[in-house]
RNA sequence: GCCGGAGUGGCGUAAUGGCAGCCGCGCUCGACUUAAAAUCGAGUGGGGAAACCCGUGCGGGUUCGAAUCCCGCCUCCGGCACCA
């Protein structure tokens, strides 16, 4: 190499990037002579610049591709466009250029990014989810849905977003706000979509168990999201009305001191049985209720209010007479919309009783020992009884205890009289075992144009149809008016809207929603097995090759909305018979965000670093090691411009360590006789080793922040090691060999330039992975740590094979030991192999 | 309130029962240079002249030995939250 020759990535970067490209050497196909992997990063919105944020989740998703490429799996990487979405919609409402004609423009601009950073996809599997080609089958899964009973309309209280205008999911609703814009949401009620996710919320929920390459974070919000909890469904008639109110409850073992029940505001039956003399407060409260935002309503330190509706219901098992209230404590969309109150064993029911004056039983009596432990200041009634407002009867939510003022149920553990309770309610027809879930039915409908047209005709005569299978896709037309006005722009277009009915020929209307994009990234993992498939969406010979996704990568924003959704298509997939995996995701990673000054990465925040600068100016694998070395990867982590400038700076020194003529081996491993290497030979070898150790466990468990740092270790010794020695030697042959092979797929362009330039056949990225050599990597001599007390008070150097007693007289020896044994006998020695002495005195 | 996760030099971090601070940023000094940049070398937790002492959010405990394990707090981040 010659030798005044600077290193210049934009010298070199392009070169190697036109020959992964032109050679396809990442464009692969289904074979049965190398394990499979499937490495997948969440595809992006194609907003049309890229920057180190973004940047962070590619590189290491590369990263993976080309490190199991060379531990000889066939390892797919696709890449593609999730280019359906509200932010192309709303820049057409305003500056008039068309979302069909802006995302590719967006889509050219971030490929080249993608390029210039050296990532390599198969590029022969791109998706776009607005390609008709794609969204056809997307239609497809909907009709799949449809034909599965589990796509279904109807009226609903749902999420609307004023400012995108269109309904949301619950799921995109965070904290009373809309999860794209932020603005405050309201409730409608519309006629909508669902797909009807509950029905698999057991399945959600169990399988999670068996994901444990999952982040414990990601299962624990989906678990929660899922929010199942079982219990009993109780009937309580009205009394003087045919009406029963049904109510859920997890604590049916409490029912004995039910003193009154509360309905939510909206529940519909409390216009049925509120009396007249209370019509009026009742009527007054809803309205109230109804005129609160979600957010103020749901707020836990409001102090609770209700009013009686004037109705008495009769309570199953004492046949006592209680009184029935409304209270907007209780939720319309939770459980039965109804609560059992039993002030003595619930805080909530409590602090309304007490405000109301209603009466309070105690069902549960708690064992003296947990009243005696929690003492007399205890305000917490999950651990012992608590009396509020000095009233004479407490308040106890636990479990723990013996059921009393019960009936039959007296005596009992209240885990017992669960069963007990469930049993005779079963037995007397009044209620019955019944599981709750906080999850609901995903709303699939949007009333916006740019999405996937939802395949459905309304025919005067036929009613609801679904477009057959043959005819799809239901173009999604381009010559419409998209400024939004509270029904899909679509409605306006009357060439889109009639039709005519796929089953009779009559006259018929198409439904004008699209559908939510999520649905367009829910499956195309499964797209990517066979993205070209005109006949079906995809082969299950090849999904049954390719699936699961064996490494996935993205934020860890999806751990519920796109996470949870694609689980569940894929086993709507699966039940159909098309794909044998019920999880799509085997091992999932969620990477942390980029920020700087503090921020999230944003074009309005002027905080971005852009991937075009970053290569421009130090280079891609510059860009990408730091990235990498930043900072733990799950982590979010500060970006620094003079971070940066160091990890350019230690490109330079590997550059310089290629300096002269060094040669890379083929064979990597030692083909000498130990017994012919120097001994600072064998040093060099056993860092080499020790590296390949250390970076291979890293890369397989993420942690690539040390694997960088091993590697500049290495070159730290390489260098010494030059400078004593030259580099011609063949230990340093083979420690610069191993340096470009565990570099590689980190920094890929500078790798490869030095493997060509030191005489290396082929792509550096084809070449196997290093071995880890145990003999090479074992020292001759350690050094034991010396401590006294535990405290480190010397060190000494050791042949490896040291024996016990050996170690414990050199360590005895020590003038340091000596000092602190002050002429006395140690108490006690105690040897740890290898590692050290310590001597207690 | 409940459930997770995290608190270590000036900064990003490393060490998950055995040498606290690897690697890098920054800083200081030196070499090269007319000079600067680049590069290279030395140093860099605090105190102390040194021996040594102190030090991983705070308080206790287990252990020969604790950043790491246990108990009790504090702070920050994330999720859920009047969910019956």
């Amino acid at each position: 190499m010659e030798r005044e020759e600077r290193y210049r990535p934009q010298a070199i970067e392009p070169k190697w990037q036109k020959m992964w490209q032109d050679e396809r050497m990442y464009f692969v196909q289904a074979r049965e002579d190398k394990p499979k992997f499937y490495a997948l990063v969440m595809f992006p919105y194609p907003s049309g610049d890229l920057h180190m944020g973004h940047m962070r989740n590619y590189t290491i998703g590369d990263v993976v591709v080309r490190f199991q490429a060379m531990r000889g799996y066939n390892v797919m990487n696709p890449m593609g466009w999730d280019s359906f979405g509200l932010p192309a919609e709303n820049a057409a409402i305003k500056d008039g250029v068309h979302p069909a004609q802006r995302t590719p423009d967006n889509i050219a601009r971030m490929k080249d990014q993608l390029y210039k950073m050296g990532l390599v996809y198969d590029w022969d599997r791109e998706v776009a989810s607005m390609s008709p080609d794609y969204y056809k089958w997307t239609q497809w899964m909907f009709l799949l849905m449809y034909r599965r009973g589990l796509a279904y309309r109807k009226k609903a209280a749902v999420w609307w977003c004023p400012n995108d205008k269109t309904v949301l999911a619950n799921e995109q609703v965070v904290d009373g706000h809309c999860e794209r814009c932020g603005a405050e949401v309201i409730k409608k009620d519309l006629v909508q979509w669902f797909w009807r996710i509950t029905e698999y919320a057991d399945r959600l929920l169990d399988d999670l168990d068996a994901l444990d390459e999952w982040p414990d974070r990601v299962r624990t919000m989906q678990r929660n999201w899922i929010g199942r909890s079982t219990g009993a469904e109780i009937q309580f008639p009205v009394e003087g009305h045919d009406a029963v109110i049904r109510t859920f409850t997890t604590r049916p073992d409490t029912l004995f001191g039910a003193t009154f029940l509360v309905l939510a505001p909206e529940h519909p039956l409390v216009d049925e049985i509120t009396t007249p003399e209370q019509r009026e407060a009742v009527r007054a409260y809803v309205d109230q209720a109804r005129r609160q935002s979600d957010i103020e309503r749901l707020s836990t330190e409001k102090e609770k209010t209700g009013v009686h509706t004037g109705a008495y219901a009769i309570n199953p098992m004492t046949g006592t007479r209680i009184p029935v209230w409304i209270a907007d404590y209780v939720l319309v969309t939770y459980g039965t919309g109804a609560i059992q109150a039993v002030p003595g064993g619930d805080e909530r029911d409590y602090d309304f009783a007490l405000k109301y004056g209603l009466p309070i039983i105690t069902v549960v009596e708690p064992p003296a020992s947990r009243v005696a432990s929690a003492g007399p200041n205890n305000t917490d009634p999950s651990i012992a009884p608590v009396y509020k407002q000095g009233h004479d009867v407490p308040v106890y939510t636990s479990y723990e205890g013996t059921m009393v003022n019960s009936g039959p149920l007296d005596g009992m553990a209240p885990q017992d009289a669960k069963q007990a309770i469930i049993q005779l309610l079963e037995a007397e027809g009044k209620g019955r075992a019944t599981t709750t879930y906080r999850l609901r039915d995903w709303l699939i409908s949007r009333q916006r144009y740019w999405g996937a047209p939802i395949p459905i005709v309304y025919c005067a005569n036929c009613g609801e149809v679904p477009v057959p299978e043959e005819m799809l896709p239901v173009v999604l037309p381009l010559d419409v008016e998209f400024k939004p006005g509270g029904e899909s722009p679509l409605a306006r277009l009357e060439s889109f809207v009639n039709t005519t009915c796929p089953n009779c020929g009559g006259p018929a209307k198409r439904e004008t929603d699209t559908m939510d994009t999520f649905v367009d990234s829910s499956w195309y993992f499964l797209r990517y097995c066979d993205p070209h498939n005109e006949e079906i969406p995809f082969s299950p010979d090849l999904a049954n090759y390719w699936m699961p996704v064996d490494q996935y990568t993205g934020g860890v924003e999806h751990a519920i909305l796109h996470l949870m959704y694609s689980r569940f298509l894929t086993k709507v997939v699966a039940d159909a018979g098309l794909v044998n995996v019920q999880e799509p995701f085997r091992r999932l990673f969620t990477q942390g965000m980029i920020t700087k000054d503090g921020a999230k990465m944003s074009k309005s925040k002027g905080n971005v670093v852009p991937v075009d600068f970053m290569v421009e100016t130090k280079g891609a694998d510059t860009a990408r090691l730091f990235s990498l070395f930043i900072g733990p990867p799950d982590e979010d982590a500060e970006w620094s411009d003079q971070g940066a400038d160091g990890m350019f700076r230690f490109l330079n020194r590997v550059w310089r360590l290629f300096e002269g003529n060094v040669m890379v081996v083929d064979e990597t491993g030692a083909e000498r006789d130990l017994g012919d290497y120097s001994p600072s030979d064998r040093d060099l070898l056993r860092k080499v080793h020790l590296t390949i150790r250390k970076v291979t466990n890293d890369l397989e468990r993420f942690h690539f922040n040390t694997s960088v740092s091993a590697i500049m270790e290495l070159s730290n010794a390489m260098q010494s090691y030059r400078e004593a020695h030259g580099p011609e030697t063949a230990a340093y042959s083979i420690a610069a060999t191993n340096l470009l092979l565990l570099m590689a797929p980190m920094s890929p362009h500078i790798t490869e330039e030095l493997w060509h330039r030191s005489g290396g056949q082929g792509s550096v990225h084809m070449q196997p992975w290093p071995e880890f050599n145990e003999e090479l990597a074992a020292a001759e001599v350690i050094t034991l740590v010396i401590q006294v007390n535990g405290k480190l008070r010397d060190k000494i150097e050791v042949p490896a094979d040291v024996s016990e007693d050996e170690a414990t007289t050199l360590a005895l020896a020590s003038p340091k030991v000596q000092q602190f044994l002050d002429g006395g006998t140690p108490r006690h020695v105690r040897y740890v192999p290898g590692r050290l002495v310590n001597i207690v005195v």
